[in-house]
DNA sequence: TCGAATTTTCAGTAAGTTCTGAAATATCAT
DNA sequence: ATGATATTTCAGAACTTACTGAAAATTCGA
């Protein structure tokens, strides 16, 4: 992997600054932008040759990449060596994202807010700062159920309802004034 | 604004930490959580009382709190200091948040990969890494249009919507089954 | 078991960021 | 205009995070 080539090179290096804004920092995501674009495993030593990073620096990066289970280890036939690839899968990718997210800071948000809204509050002033915890605990809590439901849904069908945007409105108007029969089938 | 509840202490002490996994940093998302709860618009020098921050560092993470659009400026009559509050409602403020960082974050990234997407690869390895880069960028295209869509609803429709979760696959199916009659209305 | 190949750990340093106090600037009532 | 009040700027200090090289640990074939 010596010399990337300048495709590669823009793509890795706004991987990097676009990882600092996240959680994760530059080189993390460079490594992470190299692995994503390459055709075939990648091992260590050519993580840091190609990026021009220390060793260790990529054994560390690549821990947490592991722990966000962004890239996969695995083993070549008669190779000693780790090496490392990520599913290329744009879909796949967005749900371990979101999975990830969910655990390190939605769910321990929501724990917290939990909390406070089970004190009982003394003044008036915490009365209404518990009135607005409530309204964040609320949304949070139905986006994260429907995200839990919608992740389950096939990505045919997730990108057939994103296809219809806000037309499925109409779709939700229409069928309001449908019953819905308990076996799951729908009559007019 | 002196000595805070404990209720406030911890929902600021957490949205501290919050911040700083997030691209804002731990006083900046503090400042932010106290005026959230507050139940009326504070000025720099109750947040830096309240806070313990010097007085610049407050006016530093007002002007990043503007810059957000988390917080709106504001003046009392016969007040000349500048008090600030937020947005109470939960999902404008979620509004916000998307929006700015589709600004900063989504907006760039698409731009890089629809130029790397115009490239004509040299290699099979550079085939290869665009092919990946489409993928990614189709997705957060669909994701970023779809979101556009939806956010011009409203919270109701909205809402009714994400409860629904994964049921509204069922309704998918079974409108696939009939006909959408132009003007608007569907029929049977 | 030995030792070569590989990966991990870690102390120290380099680099980067956040925060402060002091000074500069702006705003407004008189 | 003046001065009192309010806000911003900014250089450097304090703190935090990232990175490296060297050493330790692990793995595995022979």
């Amino acid at each position: 992997m010596p010399s990337l080539s300048p495709l590669v090179k823009s793509f890795v290096s706004h991987f990097g600054e676009m990882g600092s804004r996240w959680g994760i920092n530059r080189t993390v995501g460079q490594m992470y932008a190299l692995i994503f674009v390459s055709p075939k495993p990648l091992n260590a030593d050519e993580i840091a040759e190609a990026l021009e990073f220390s060793r260790s620096n990529v054994s560390m990066g690549l821990k947490e990449l592991q722990s966000w289970r962004l890239v996969r280890l695995l083993h070549m036939p008669g190779d000693r060596r780790e090496y490392f690839e990520a599913p290329s899968d744009a879909w796949e990718i967005f749900r371990t994202l979101a999975e990830e997210r969910r655990r390190r800071e939605i769910e321990p948000t929501l724990s917290m807010l939990r909390s406070a809204l089970l004190e009982t509050p003394t003044t008036e002033e915490d009365r209404i700062a518990q009135q607005r915890m409530k309204g964040m605990h609320d949304l949070i809590e139905l986006m994260s159920t429907w995200f839990d439901d919608v992740q389950r849904m096939d990505h045919k069908t997730l990108a057939q309802l994103m296809k219809m945007g806000s037309k499925v409105q109409r779709l939700l108007e229409f069928t309001g004034k449908m019953k819905l029969v308990p076996g799951g089938k729908a009559s007019a």
